[in-house]
DNA sequence: AGTAGCCGACCGAACGGTCGGACGGTTTTC
DNA sequence: GAAAACCGTCCGACCGTTCGGTCGGCTACT
């Protein structure tokens, strides 16, 4: 077997997370490919080396974060399990992700259409591919009249807008940690789709995350 | 009375359309000033005669979008109404607003960030004095008892990205007014945050926008 | 000897921005 | 009332810089 986990990453996979940190703060049209090599500590020159072209860059940053993401939340809408739980891992597990490795998801959502039409095209499919899930989910809820009957595709869009928003100011070193505001998302997607509140009262000392309004201060 | 209202809009303001509409499809770095002075039928130099840089139309779009839309939302959250309906109202009214000048509001949610440091300081300021209203009808709703007792900060994020999301998929020409997105939107921001649903069963016949899954064919 | 990785030097094109002046319509001056 | 001064608007030509990308060659490991 060549090569097992390094203890260094591969001067490739620290090209891509610097372009992924440079691409989400300063846009891709914003960054030069010198900026980028720079960042990971060799020349542009070297740079052309491990990849033919800035698009190139931008492709694989793609094509990295949809490989990760599609297969947890497929498993999670074909999962045994009632639409509402579904939904709630789902979203759930989209925020970890895309907190996860914050950068490549940034440039997913922001960057993606800057893709040169020939890879746009694969982009948007895989996207889609995504989103179905999502809409599977949703659809599968809305006719056992678990959920309310809403509009798939526009309710889908609704959760995926609120959960992606969470890119634009989550910051690791800030107060909130990942699970907090993973939950809470989810909480708020399954409840405004919810047909009826599970009971009337209690939950009764749950944990509930009160007050505190300037937490996720916003940067940029 | 010098003028009245025009049919042909000023150069100066068909600029700033110009710069929006290219600002949002390729974003503020991936535009040239010639393009725009193009787009508006002058040249590169006749531009310079109206805004000093690049960076100014940029400031000014951000401007007009701020102006334009706080005093809306500002007069919603004062209004003398349960919290719930104050939020509906302003979710509605923040969609709409979108949706009537998508070019511009698009360049205040996606190419703010890249203003030089002195103007951001200015737009983020404004920026969140306009989320202040959400905040402070999210706050009113948690503390009377009326919506659940969610974060304020997080929530008003959450509906705040998930409203904003619509810049990035509607499209005027498809099949979705902008009133049915706007109310569906609102409705799906109270929802998640009521605290009980109105009744247990009913809302009897309520029409329902069901079904058709792909109605938003998201672009780029 | 081969090759993966890296670099300095370079290229043509495009960038944001400047400059001096042309043009036409008003206002001032004699 | 004609001439002169003015002004808003526009343009072509140009500036220095930076861009994405290329190329030939150097090094070090196998």
């Amino acid at each position: 077997m060549l090569e097992s986990t390094r203890v260094t990453v591969s001067t490739r996979e620290q090209l891509l997370r610097s372009a992924a940190r440079l691409f989400r703060e300063q846009g891709f049209h914003g960054t030069s490919v010198a900026e980028i090599a720079s960042a990971a500590g060799i020349t542009k020159s070297s740079l052309y080396h491990h990849f033919a072209s800035k698009q190139a860059l931008l492709g694989e940053i793609l094509e990295d974060t949809v490989s990760r993401a599609t297969p947890a939340v497929e498993a999670i809408a074909a999962a045994d399990l009632p639409a509402a739980e579904r939904l709630r891992e789902a979203a759930r597990c989209h925020v970890v992700e895309l907190i996860h490795d914050q950068d490549k998801v940034a440039c997913f959502v922001e960057e993606g259409r800057y893709l040169a039409p020939e890879l746009r095209e694969v982009f948007v499919a895989k996207r889609d591919r995504y989103e179905q899930s999502f809409r599977r989910i949703l659809a599968d809820g809305v006719r056992s009249g678990e959920l309310r009957p809403v509009s798939v595709g526009l309710a889908s869009l609704a959760v995926l807008g609120m959960c992606n928003s969470v890119v634009h100011w989550y910051q690791s070193s800030g107060p909130l940690s990942v699970e907090t505001v993973a939950e809470e998302f989810a909480d708020l997607a399954v409840k405004s789709l919810l047909r009826e509140q599970p009971s009337g009262g209690a939950e009764p000392g749950g944990r509930s995350l009160v007050g505190s309004s300037a937490s996720g201060t916003v940067p940029a």
